[in-house]
DNA sequence: GGCTTTGTCTAGTATCTCTAGTTTAAGCCT
DNA sequence: AGGCTTAAACTAGAGATACTAGACAAAGCC
């Protein structure tokens, strides 16, 4: 019928297409087949690409992943102390408005081919940075850890709450999140030593 | 054929079923066809009790919720200060271990019934209990709202990375979980003065 | 016992995932 | 250029799912 030239597709390509698609009408509205109308394609073509749905989601994570970190790093290079604090959490914030589908993708009980994972640079070097990025603070393992399972914990809640419709509307969120930030700098340089003592009840 | 008794579903009922089946293989698992199944019935049959499968997850949703508060009321009542703190915590994580599923469902972006909503107690009974959980650390508002969404920023996060594996196996996780309720408890306890002066590097 | 209500089923449509086998385009080799 | 090889895309189809419409039968009410 038409002279059909190929349609040059890739497992990027289609993984692309599926983040795309994921930010616009929600990760779980993503499917094989709206991802192959989309590329205008027929929904067979893609597994040769992606070995199933849920492989595509898991490289639409790993996507997400890399992309997160790359935000990161530039928002956190040459600043330290406060200062890369907040730029880390503004820069993985932002990330998660701009890719709302992206972002959730990170969040799925995790699922990932792992000879994919190991070629994917985001995770690994996610972590790096964060420990880079509160060296600053002067904490000793494993309190480093601690602090960055902590970190990454709340900036975590905080932006999937906030997708989720978590936080009425009585106080602004961006004054909650600017105060949440003053609260976690303020922990990290004041890291509770190990402690047995009960708290008294006030 | 056989003499059919009555199902006697409900909506409670197939919402139940949908809640042990997401505890058992995993929310998005969770089809009206697999409810129908292991409630011995077909699958149109819940559709009278039940708008479909996006309302079956927001019933989901809502009955972890309550449940989830439930056990939270019990572990808190009669502490106070670091003692309800660390009950809390801990009650809203052994929860989420005890129905991975429900707890995932709470996680959805939600988009639930709004008038179901309204008939059920756990979300707002929830906010209300961490509110008067932490009237012991003495906060005015708006420090008081902050400090309740980074509890449970944080809460939240954590138990979510866990889930999903985020956290690698060098350190035990049961360790950081009691080092973050101790950092929690420190910041509670010196939550930050409004500071408007630049942290300075290290 | 008849009537109404409503819970369950049968039947059917549309969509989706994924597989097998076929066609055809692109690159290579002489 | 023409033929061979490889792999990309397609056609066809099986199995599963979400959901609807309409039939039927059980429970409760009089």
């Amino acid at each position: 019928m038409c002279a059909m030239a190929r349609a040059g597709l890739t497992a990027d390509r289609v993984t692309l297409t599926g983040a795309e698609l994921a930010d616009d009408v929600g990760l779980d509205h993503v499917t094989m087949s709206a991802v192959a109308r989309r590329l205008g394609v027929k929904d067979a073509s893609l597994y040769a690409h992606v070995r199933n749905l849920e492989d595509l989601r898991g490289r639409i994570a790993l996507l997400a992943a890399d992309e997160k970190t790359i935000r990161i790093a530039e928002a956190i290079a040459g600043r330290a102390g406060k200062d890369a604090l907040v730029a880390y959490a503004n820069a993985y914030r932002q990330y998660a408005h701009d890719h709302p589908g992206r972002y959730t993708a990170t969040q799925i009980p995790i699922q990932i081919d792992p000879e994919l994972l190991a070629r994917a640079p985001g995770p690994r070097r996610a972590v790096e940075l964060t420990y880079s990025m509160l060296r600053a603070y002067a904490l000793d393992e494993p309190d480093l850890t601690d602090a960055v399972r902590l970190l990454r914990s709340t900036l975590h809640g905080f932006i999937s709450l906030e997708a989720a419709g978590g936080f009425a509307h009585a106080r602004p969120v961006e004054d909650t999140w600017a105060r949440c930030l003053d609260g976690l700098h303020t922990l990290l340089e004041h890291w509770p030593a190990h402690d047995d003592d009960k708290g008294e009840p006030a």
